[in-house]
RNA sequence: GCGAGCGUAGCUCAGUGGUAGAGCUCCACCUUGCCAAGGUGGCUGUCGAGGGUUCGAAUCCCUUCGCUCGCUCCA
C-alpha cells in the first residue's frame, strides 16, 4: 500500500468535516448545544480505535509471556491520589514562572519574600514585588486552585468523607494492584501489566479538534524490571513502540521523538521519551515512554503500608522494582492514523490517461479533464471496514443472491460494507472516502467462473480473483 | 482564563429589518455491464439556545453554549 505521499495542507476543519459526516467523530451531545472537550465516536470511529486497541492488545499482551491484562475500576480510593501526587501538591494555589516554568505554592512564595498573599472578593493575587526565586523574573501567573481531576461523591451523602475522583490517568490502578497479580500470574520480574481504559482530566481549555479532551482513552503498559536496567528496558521499549506505529500505518518518517534532555525530567525519572506526529496545528505527544524508578510502588507502598517488594528466588534479592511505562493516548492516536490517512487527489475523467495527482493545495477546482478524489489511506490493517461488496447492478436478481453470499462469507471474517444502489463508481468512492482497502464487485461473469472483480483503493487497479482465494488475498494484506 | 472571529439543511455556504435559499450529499424509481454517468420524483431547518427592541428579527441589543485562531495552560 502507498503511503501518504500527498503534498495536501490538511486542515482541521476538512478533516472534522469528513469525519462528521462519514460517522467517524461527532461532538458529544450536539442537540444540545455541544460540551467542551468530549467527543462521540460514531459507526466508523468506534471501529477504527477498536482496531487500535485490538492491535495494541495483541502486540503487548497477547503475543508476550511476561505481560498480564488488567481491567481497573476508574473511580479507586482517594488515597490512591494522594499517593501517586495528584492531590497533594495541588491542593493549595499555584504560581507559575512563565520565563522559568517552575512552580510555586503560592503562600510559600509571598512567605519567603515576606510578603503576604492577597485576596479580594474570592480571588487570590500575589502582592507586588514578590519575584520567582528561581530566576527572578516577575512574569507569575495569578495563583490558582490547580487540580484538573474530575471529582465526584461515593454514595447518596454528597460531604466531603465521600469525595472520589475519576481516575486522571490509568497507570495507578496497575501499581496499585501490583502485588496481586504478581501473586496470581506467577510471573518474575522482568514482567509487565497493560491496561486499557478511559480517563479522565477537566482541561481548562480543550483544544485541536479531539487532541486534547476531557474525557480520552488510555492504553498504558507497566513494565516491572531489576532496579539498575532501567535504560537497557527503556530503549527496548521505545523500538518497540515505534515497530508497533509502523505497523498500523504511522512509519518512523511519519512520527518524531523527542528524548528529554536529564534537567527536564522528573526527580524520580531517570529517562523519558516522547513519541509524536505533526499534526496540521503542531508537532504533539501521541505517547510517553519514562523510566521512572520504583518511584509509584514506593508511595504506594508509603501511603498503604503495604510492602510492595519484589523477591527474587535466583538471587534471594528483595526489592521495589523498577519500571518502564510506556503509555498511549488511543484518541491521539486515531487523529493522527485520520490526518496520516487523508488525501484530496485528482484523477483523470472518464478513465483516460493520465495519472492520479495530488490537489493542489488551495486549490478549489481541478484542471479541466480531472475529477477529484478524497481518499483514505488507512493502513488495511486499522481500516474500519475491510471491503465493500457490490452487485454490479441492483436489478438482477441472481446477481445481488450471489453477491449476497459472497458478503455473508467475507463479514464472518471482517467488518464489510453492503451497498448495491446507484452507480458502481460512486460506490467506489465513497468507499475511498472511509478507507476501504477493497471493493469487491460481483458481475455476470462471476455466475459463470465463480470469479469477481477486487479494486484496490490507493491504484484504483481491478484484478479478476477466484472467490477461492479472494479471503487468502485479503488476507495478506489486512493481517500479514 | 484573556483577546478576536464565527454559528443558517447531512456538508460547503449565500442571505444587513418584510414569505428562509443554492450547490453538493442523501433517499426512491427508471436507466446503467466497473470509477462521484443520465432521467424523474422526494426528504431536510425552532437560522446554536434564552431574553430584549420592533407592527415585524436569521438580520439590531443583552446573556449563554459551542467552534476556530492567537496568547495562556498542559501536574
Amino acid at each position: 500500500m502507498k503511503t501518504n505521499t500527498s503534498t495536501n495542507v490538511l486542515t482541521m476543519e476538512s478533516l472534522a468535516s469528513l469525519c462528521k459526516r462519514r460517522g467517524f467523530i461527532f461532538q458529544s451531545s450536539e442537540i444540545y448545544g455541544g460540551i467542551n472537550g468530549f467527543w462521540d465516536y460514531g459507526p466508523l470511529g468506534c471501529e477504527l480505535k477498536a482496531n487500535i486497541r485490538d492491535l495494541w492488545w495483541r502486540n503487548i499482551v497477547r503475543e508476550r509471556d511476561n505481560v498480564a491484562g488488567l481491567d481497573a475500576s476508574i473511580i479507586m480510593h482517594p488515597r490512591v491520589w494522594e499517593a501517586s501526587g495528584h492531590v497533594g501538591g495541588f491542593a493549595d494555589p499555584m504560581v507559575d514562572c512563565r520565563d522559568c516554568r517552575r512552580r510555586y505554592k503560592a503562600d510559600a512564595l509571598c512567605e519567603e519574600q515576606n510578603a503576604q498573599l492577597q485576596e479580594s472578593e474570592g480571588r487570590l493575587s500575589l502582592p507586588d514585588g514578590v519575584v520567582c526565586t528561581g530566576c527572578g523574573s516577575k512574569n507569575l501567573t495569578e495563583p490558582r486552585a490547580f487540580n484538573l481531576m474530575f471529582s465526584t461523591h461515593v454514595g447518596p451523602v454528597a460531604d466531603a468523607s465521600a469525595m472520589a475522583y475519576l481516575r486522571p490517568e490509568t497507570a495507578q490502578g496497575i501499581f496499585a494492584d501490583f502485588s496481586q497479580i504478581l501473586t496470581v500470574s506467577r510471573m518474575k520480574v522482568p514482567f509487565g501489566i497493560a491496561q486499557i481504559g478511559k480517563a479522565f482530566r477537566n482541561e481548562i481549555n480543550p483544544r485541536n479538534y479531539i487532541f486534547r479532551s476531557r474525557e480520552f482513552e488510555q492504553m498504558e503498559l507497566e513494565f516491572f524490571i531489576k532496579p539498575g536496567e532501567d535504560t537497557e528496558w527503556h530503549e527496548y521499549w521505545v523500538s518497540e513502540r515505534l515497530k508497533w506505529y509502523d505497523m498500523i500505518g504511522l512509519p518512523a518518517a511519519s512520527l518524531e521523538t523527542f528524548t528529554y534532555p536529564p534537567d527536564e525530567l522528573a526527580h524520580y525519572a531517570v529517562a523519558c521519551v516522547d513519541i509524536k506526529y505533526a499534526f496540521p496545528f503542531g508537532v504533539q505527544e501521541l505517547e510517553g515512554i519514562a523510566a521512572r524508578g520504583n518511584y509509584d510502588l514506593s508511595r504506594h507502598a508509603e501511603y498503604s503500608g503495604k510492602s510492595q517488594d519484589y523477591f527474587d528466588p535466583e538471587t534471594n534479592e528483595r526489592f521495589v522494582p523498577h519500571v518502564i511505562e510506556p503509555s498511549a493516548g488511543v484518541d491521539r492516536i486515531a487523529l493522527a492514523l485520520l490526518c496520516n490517512a487523508y488525501c484530496e487527489e485528482w484523477i483523470p475523467k472518464n478513465n483516460t490517461d493520465g495519472e492520479p495527482r495530488p490537489a493542489d493545495p488551495g486549490a478549489k477546482r481541478p484542471p479541466e479533464g480531472y475529477e477529484a478524489r478524497t481518499v483514505m489511506r488507512f493502513s488495511p490493517r486499522i481500516a474500519p471496514v475491510k471491503a465493500g461488496v457490490f452487485p454490479l447492478v441492483k436489478n438482477k436478481p441472481e446477481l445481488v443472491a450471489k453477491a449476497r453470499i459472497v458478503y455473508e462469507q467475507l463479514r464472518r471474517r471482517w467488518n464489510c460494507f453492503w451497498d448495491q444502489t446507484g452507480a458502481i463508481g460512486r460506490r467506489y468512492r465513497r468507499q475511498d472516502e472511509i478507507g476501504t482497502p477493497f471493493g469487491v464487485t460481483i458481475d455476470f461473469q462471476t455466475l459463470d467462473d465463480d470469479t469477481v472483480t477486487l479494486r484496490d483503493r490507493d491504484t484504483m487497479q481491478q484484478t479478476r480473483v477466484a472467490l477461492d482465494e479472494l479471503m487468502p488475498r485479503m488476507e495478506q494484506q489486512i493481517e500479514p
